[in-house]
DNA sequence: TTGAAAGCGGTACCAT
DNA sequence: ATGGTACCGCTTTCAA
C-alpha cells in the first residue's frame, strides 16, 4: 500500500500539499493539484483511515447495538441504519447483545477502544452507566426503540402505549369479550409500554384480571407455553394481544395445534408490522411501526450529531398504524 | 481518555514498559507489572486500538458482506459470524450490498482504507477483481455460500445441487407428475447450482420442458409473478420447487390467492430451512442448510487465517437435509 | 529488566 | 501557494 509520502515524492511536492488536496483544505494551485491527483491515481493510493484517526480525525465508524439481529424487526432496523450510514460514508459495527448484559458491557469497552464516532443502541438490557460513559467522552448516542426518561440522550421510537391501546380497541370492536396479553419482557421499555397500553383499556372491564397477562420474550420460542398457561387459566378468552409479531406468529401456530380457529374462536393481534404477518394463513392484524424509517431517522440524527450539526437531546416519536389482517376478521360490534 | 504516557507517569516507568505489560511481551519485573497494572486500573486506561493499528498491530476488525440482511437466512448467518467474532475479540462491520455492484465496490474500497483484518463475503454480485485485491494485500478472505472455482480462496457452503435433487425427488415420491422450478437469480452460484440439481432429475422425464423454470430473486416479492407465469404456461403443474424458502413462502401465499390447495393441488418445497417454514399453514417442506454452523465455521476459518494458524485455501461443504413439512404431504408413490 | 527513540501514515500549524 | 515539522498513541528495536 502506497503512503502519502510516496505520492508526495512522485508528484514532487510535500506531504503537506498532498494532505491539502486530499482534504480539500487550504490553498493549492490547480496545476499542483492535478499533479498530485495524477500521482494518487497512478499509485492507487488510498489514505489510511486509521492514520487519520490517530491524527485526530473521525474514523467514520458507528456502532449499532441490537438485542437480536435474527428478529426481522431488528434486521430491518439494521438495514436502514446501514443504508443511511453508507450514504454518509460511515461504516457500521454490528453488535448483537443477545440480551446478555456481559456481552453488552464488553462491547461498550471495545467500542471505546476502537474510537467509534457514535452509537445507536436498541438493546433491552443496557446499563445506563455504560451509556453515560459515552456522553462523558462526547461521543453521540441515539437510543432507538427504547424510552429512557433520562435527559441528554436523543431518542427515536414509536408510540408503543398508544399502539397497544389501538390493538385492544380493535379486538374489542371485533367482538372480543375477554382479551389476554402476552407481553414482552418487562425489563424492556417497549414491553412495559405495550402492557400499560393494554391495561389502560382492559382495566375498565369487569372481566379483567391480571392473570390474563403472561410474559413472553419477544420471540417465537416460548410464546406457545405462554399461550398454554393463559388457556389453562382462562379457557374462555376470545382475543389475544401479543406484544410483538413474532409472538403472534407463535400464538397462531399454537392455537392451530390446540385446534382453535383464528379468528372464529380466538382473534389475534400483534405489534411491529413485520412482513411475515402478511404471509400467514390467516394474515395477522398488527400495529405497524415504520421500521425502516425509524432506523433511518436514528442514523441520520446520529450522523448530524457526529458532525456537530445538531447538539442536545431530542425525542422523535413515530406514529403507529393498525393494519387489519384476517386474524381479527370476526363478527363486529360497531364500525362495520 | 488517559494515554499510555499517563499510565507510565503514574507508575513511574517508561511507556515501553507499560506497552510490555499490555502486550505481555518481553521481560517485566513482577513488582513493576503490579505497579503498572494498578495505574491502568486507577486511570481506567483503555489502549487505543487505532494507535496500535497504526503501529502495526491488527485492528481486530472483520467485514461481513451480505446481499440482504433482512433475509432471515442472512441474518442468521450474521448472527453466527458475530457470535464467533466476539468470542475471538473481533468486531464485525456489517456491509449490506443489496445486490448492488456499486455499493459493493465502494465497500471494498472503504474496507481497505480502514484496515480490516479479514473479510467474509456472501454476496451475489461481487467482482472477482475486487476480491483479488485483498489477496494481493495478504488480507484473508472467506467466501460463504458461494462457489467460486477459482483457487486461492477458502469457501464455506453447503451441497446446493445435491439438495435440489433431494427436493425434486421428494416431490416425485409424493406423487408429483409435473414439477416446476422458481429459481434464484442465475447470476448467483447458489441459484444456478439449485437449478442444475433440479434439471439433473427432471430432464429424464418426458414432461420436462425448460418453460417449467422461472427465475426469481430469492425474495418474497416477485415470486407471485413468477408463479403466475408458470401457471399460465402450465396449468397442470402439481409440484413446485422454490429456490429458497422466501420464494416458497411467496408461492404459498399466491397459490392460496389463486384458490389452489397445498399440497392437494400443488405440493411445494423450499430451500434453506429458515424457521418460518415451520410457522406457515401448511408448514413448508424444505432442504435445510445448517445456517448458523455455516456462519460460525466461516468466522472460525477467517480468524484462524488472520492469526496465521492456517494458510492456503480450503473448501468446507456442509450436508443438507430434507425437512418434511405439510406442503408435500400428499398421496405417496413409494416410501409409505 | 528497563528506557530512549524511531517509526506507523496522516494532519495542521507556522514559516517562507 | 508550498514546505518543514511537531504531534496523535502505541510498538518495537537497540542500548544501557
Amino acid at each position: 500500500m502506497p503512503t502519502i509520502r510516496d505520492v508526495a515524492k512522485m508528484a514532487g511536492v510535500s506531504v503537506a500539499t498532498v494532505s491539502r488536496v486530499i482534504n480539500q483544505s487550504g490553498y493549492v494551485n490547480t496545476k499542483t493539484r492535478a499533479k498530485v491527483l495524477h500521482a494518487m491515481k497512478h499509485l492507487n493510493y488510498k489514505p489510511s483511515t486509521v492514520a487519520r484517526g490517530l491524527a485526530g480525525k473521525k474514523m467514520h465508524f458507528i456502532a449499532l447495538i441490537l438485542p437480536d439481529i435474527s428478529n426481522p424487526f431488528f434486521s430491518e432496523l439494521a438495514r436502514a441504519v446501514e443504508d443511511v450510514a453508507q450514504q454518509h460514508d460511515f461504516t457500521v459495527f454490528l453488535c448483537n447483545s443477545d440480551n446478555d448484559d456481559n456481552k453488552e458491557a464488553n462491547y461498550i469497552e471495545v467500542l471505546k477502544k476502537k474510537n467509534v464516532d457514535g452509537l445507536i443502541i436498541s438493546s433491552n438490557t443496557f446499563n445506563e452507566k455504560d451509556i453515560e460513559s459515552f456522553r462523558d467522552d462526547k461521543i453521540p448516542v441515539v437510543i432507538l426503540d427504547r424510552s429512557i426518561i433520562n435527559e441528554g440522550y436523543s431518542i427515536v421510537r414509536s408510540k408503543n402505549r398508544e399502539g397497544a391501546r389501538l390493538a385492544v380497541h380493535h379486538l374489542l370492536e371485533h367482538g372480543c369479550r375477554k382479551i389476554a396479553h402476552i407481553s414482552g419482557p418487562q425489563k424492556t421499555d417497549t414491553g412495559r409500554e405495550r402492557l400499560y397500553g393494554y391495561e389502560d383499556v382492559v382495566k375498565l372491564f369487569s372481566w379483567y384480571d391480571p392473570t390474563l397477562i403472561e410474559e413472553g420474550q419477544f420471540q417465537i420460542e416460548g410464546s406457545d407455553i405462554a399461550l398454554q398457561n393463559l388457556l389453562r387459566r382462562h379457557p374462555d378468552i376470545d382475543g389475544i394481544f401479543a406484544g410483538n409479531d413474532l409472538m403472534a406468529l407463535g400464538v397462531l401456530k399454537e392455537l392451530r395445534k390446540q385446534g382453535l380457529r383464528v379468528p372464529t374462536d380466538i382473534a389475534v393481534c400483534g405489534f411491529d408490522g413485520i412482513m411475515l404477518t402478511k404471509l400467514t394463513q390467516p394474515t395477522i392484524t398488527t400495529v405497524a411501526q415504520p421500521i425502516y424509517q425509524m432506523g433511518a431517522k436514528a442514523a441520520k440524527m446520529l450522523v448530524q450529531k457526529i458532525r456537530g450539526e445538531q447538539t442536545g437531546s431530542q425525542l422523535f416519536e413515530f406514529e403507529v398504524k393498525l393494519i387489519e389482517g384476517e386474524s381479527t376478521q370476526r363478527n363486529h360490534c360497531k364500525n362495520s
